[in-house]
RNA sequence: UGGGGCGUAGCCAAGGGGUAAGGCACGGGGUUUUGGUCCCCGGAUUCGGAGGUUCGAAUCCUCCCGCCCCAGCCA
């Protein structure tokens, strides 16, 4: 059982992990890491990850560090080592005072170095990029030993610490592992172990100018932190053998590296390149653009930590490459809120219903249930007077067969307030469109019910007039029009599935007048339509900006999309 | 012509010799003052394919097919 849930179902890593705290082996311990590059904002691809590393760790009584893979100043920066502290905290968990970066290693991993130059298995290698590019061989042809392969420990040594002391210039040389040009796996083929990097380091400043590559900077750091369980994704499988061979080389405590798929998921992207492109050319407002997959963009949405765990456990761990349906994280989500959310009458388009025999002036508090599924959620009231807004697309001057809701000479029920019957149409004399309801209602139905037992085919939400206030709503749907943004037409680019109707922006919405106050961070439901949730940065005192986290499941929507399809 | 992985329903996924869990999606029905929720019911004669071992195979063996990753001084 973890504190973030419940205990999640069987994988594979844990049939490991259960295997080797049976041969004792760490000594039953279990020591996790999460090790994001700080270069981006987080997704909800790392989230995985970070369910995953974490929640061993709770499901095992170990801990799990986070730990900065920060071995590449040109590309990393602080503003987002806070982000990812900050989305990780919002996710549920917590490092305690295990806060690592790959850069507290740097004198470690120096000394590390020189000690395979001495044991005869590095060298410092003066061929260019473009040279060391060259004989390296293809994938099925096997490269060349360097003309530096063999120059001498007393050498490599004073050259490496000169490289050290800043005495060459960027990309002029490498250290490198002395292993075999050979090999099937490229990775093994003499792997590039330091780089000239004449940029200052945002932890340790100016201190260094050669900088150690991933490969010799995540086993060691693995080592030198105890992490028995080093889990990765997939791509990283053929750098196995060299992680386990550094380890062994340089003869340090030795972790197991476990790899497991990434999320991918339909009709979005999980690439940080793919995802900075859409922030940076302004396909999106940002990082946290609430239509972004990012866990700041998630999070404005309105989607809560707990929803994204539960997706996250029910679609398991495995190694298979596999595109996970986002209705799946949508349910999730719906199944939590249910629950919890509050219910108000919001009315997103609103069209004009006068009731003709209602009193002029009359206005009455209806009862209305804040959460059906929560009896302790209580009541609350709404006023209702003769004018009223009701949603533009429940009425339907000709309506279809299915269509259940009001019509010309049709009865409906205003939810918690009356039955009412539309008796007269008044449409824009240009459009033709519906611009005004002229209703009779039957005060015997006064809060839903009509007494002689008369039955109504739908019950509608509404809003008064009067009472009502204004807020802007912001509707979202999919980022992309295909499920997999990638199925371009020869020639095109993956942003042109790119959904032009992602966002849709209504400034004249009309809310009950309960939801006054709210402030940001505040998930509800609107009944009929969704749920949805006050937006951080954009809403003001005056005028709430509210976005739509997800719908409700409509039938009637179905039942269109089927007439429709045929 | 190299190396490393992966194939169980439309999408995820458990199961690793004893006769195919579960969830989503989809469809049908019931309840309902949200076309919501909730409750029933419906799917794999079969686990990429073909052989083989076995009383018995998704699980073991052989061969074949398909898909993914690797030629950064990125992670």
């Amino acid at each position: 059982m973890s504190s973030t849930g419940s205990p999640s179902s069987s994988n594979f890593i844990k049939n490991i992990i259960d295997e080797d705290i049976k041969n004792n082996k760490n000594n039953g311990r279990v020591h996790t890491r999460f090790p994001p590059e700080p270069n981006g904002y987080l997704h909800i691809g790392h989230a995985k990850s970070i369910c995953l590393n974490f929640g061993l760790a709770e499901d095992y009584n170990g801990l799990c560090n986070l730990r900065f893979d920060d071995t590449n100043p040109t590309r990393e920066e602080v503003e987002y080592v806070e982000s990812i502290k900050n989305d990780i905290r919002w996710l549920g968990f917590d490092w305690d005072d295990r806060l690592y970066y790959a850069s507290d290693y740097f004198d470690t991993l120096f000394e590390y170095a020189v000690r395979l130059i001495k044991k005869g298995k590095a060298y410092v290698c003066d061929l260019s990029a473009q040279e060391i590019r060259e004989t390296r061989g293809t994938l099925t042809k096997p490269g060349t030993n360097s003309p530096y392969h063999n120059r001498s420990i007393e050498e490599n040594l004073d050259l490496f610490k000169r490289m050290r002391a800043g005495e060459f210039e960027d990309g002029h040389r490498v250290l490198r592992a002395k292993i075999d040009m050979s090999a099937g796996n490229l990775n093994m083929r003499d792997p590039v172990m330091y780089r000239i990097l004449m940029t200052s380091h945002h932890r340790t400043g100016d201190k260094w100018c050669i900088y150690p590559t991933y490969d010799f900077t995540h086993g060691q750091s693995d080592s030198i932190e105890g992490i028995t369980h080093s889990i990765c994704t997939l791509e990283f499988e053929d750098h196995r053998p060299l992680y386990d061979w550094y380890l062994n080389e340089i003869d340090i405590q030795r972790s197991r590296q476990i790899e497991f798929a990434q999320l991918n998921l339909n009709y979005t992207v999980l690439s940080k390149r793919k995802l900075r492109e859409l922030v940076e050319e302004e396909y999106v407002n940002g990082w946290n653009d609430p239509r972004l997959p990012t866990l700041s963009g998630l999070r404005r949405r309105g989607f809560t930590p707990a929803s994204i765990r539960k997706f996250l456990d029910l679609i398991g761990i495995a190694k298979r490459d596999s595109i996970v349906d986002i209705a799946l994280l949508e349910h999730c989500l719906r199944e939590e809120l249910n629950l919890s959310a509050l219910r108000y009458m919001a009315v997103l388009r609103p069209l004009k219903v006068v009731i003709t025999n209602y009193p002029e002036d009359s206005v009455e508090e209806m009862e209305a249930v804040n959460n059906p599924e929560d009896p302790s959620a209580g009541m609350r009231h709404i006023p209702f007077s003769k004018v009223i807004y009701i949603e533009r697309e429940d009425f339907m001057e000709d309506p279809p067969k299915k269509f259940y809701r009001l019509a010309p000479g049709r009865e409906v029920r205003l939810r918690y307030a009356y039955f009412i019957k539309c008796e007269k149409v008044i449409k824009d004399k240009k459009t033709g469109e519906p611009i005004e309801l002229h209703c009779t209602y039957d005060p015997a139905s006064r809060g839903g019910n009509s007494p002689d037992g008369r039955k109504v085919k739908s019950t509608l939400h509404w809003v008064s007039a009067a009472h009502s206030i204004e807020a802007e709503v912001r509707l979202y749907s999919h980022l992309f029009t295909k499920e997999n943004p990638s199925d371009v037409e020869e020639g095109e680019d993956w942003k042109s599935n790119i959904n032009p109707d992602s966002l849709e922006v209504l400034t004249s919405c009309r809310l009950e007048p309960n939801l006054k106050d709210v402030k940001p961070g505040f998930h509800c439901q609107f009944e009929r339509q969704g749920y949805f949730t006050v937006d951080s940065i954009d809403s003001t005192d005056r005028k709430p900006v509210f976005n739509r986290t997800v719908t409700l499941r409509d039938a009637w929507v179905r039942i269109q999309k089927r007439a429709g399809g045929k």
